[in-house]
DNA sequence: TCTATTATACGAAAGGTTTCGTAGAAGAAG
DNA sequence: CTTCTTCTACGAAACCTTTCGTATAATAGA
């Protein structure tokens, strides 16, 4: 449950991760495959990374069988939130309401996000009284 | 006007960039004491940084006199934009909504930025309709 | 003018990332 | 058992980032 040291990950790395947590445990292959829908990567190429991203401690992986199985060994949320902190320290000064505002001027929120986003500000206040 | 090519900044590039960006056009004397307050850094490094940098039109330059002065080619606003939109894409597959929730969770905004972020939420709301 | 100081330019080392070729182990098919 | 296919492991090339040493030009002061 202890956070282990964790290194950023990189551009490609997150894009792994990426495959990882919406797809959920994976081989080699089925992450490759993915990968090319996007790219062209070659087979070996993401076996490397896969292996880099262990030895990282970025990914677990099950050995049982001959095709390992990897999954990513932080939660989809939690890298969110890593990264975000990352951002907000070197490109916002920290300022969280300045990346909120960026964030919200930038997309245009649907009603239903906009509404769970009134609720989630309601309910801060309330807690701050 | 026109968005020049423009690479993504590294971490170091960014941290650079931050100094002019609350600093104002600096030479790289100066950029190099600011960033010397923070970590130890050669002078020749930094201007080797910079030159870089203008290579890859981060940063713009004066060479009318003898020690260059040097300035951000993008504003503070539109990196942010940038570096939001592509953590948007690869952490949050794309869910601005998603990550406002996250940064509003993370941080605890004071009572003033609430209340600007009510607003906008607000001003865009109307918009919407 | 000669010397010390303050700049820029440049090259290259050290370390990290990404890519892929090749070797060889494990398993399936004949 | 032999061969074909499917894996993993490993090494190394190509490229990028970061750091700094050295060379050299411009300027200021004695």
């Amino acid at each position: 449950m202890a956070k282990r040291l964790l290194p950023k990950p990189t551009d490609s790395e997150l894009e792994i991760l990426q495959i990882l947590w919406e797809n959920g445990s994976c081989t080699v292959k089925k992450v490759n495959e993915i990968l090319n829908e996007k790219k062209e990567t070659g087979y070996t190429t993401t076996l490397k990374m896969l292996q880099i991203m262990y030895e990282k401690n970025l990914v677990e992986r099950n050995e049982d069988e001959r095709s390992h199985i990897y999954s990513a060994s932080v939660s989809q949320s939690d890298m969110q939130k890593i990264l975000l902190d990352k951002l907000l320290e070197t490109a916002f000064s920290g300022s969280a309401a300045s990346l909120v505002m960026q964030a919200l001027g930038n997309s245009i929120p649907s009603k239903d996000e906009l509404k769970k986003i009134k609720e989630l500000l309601n309910k801060i206040e309330r807690e701050q009284k």
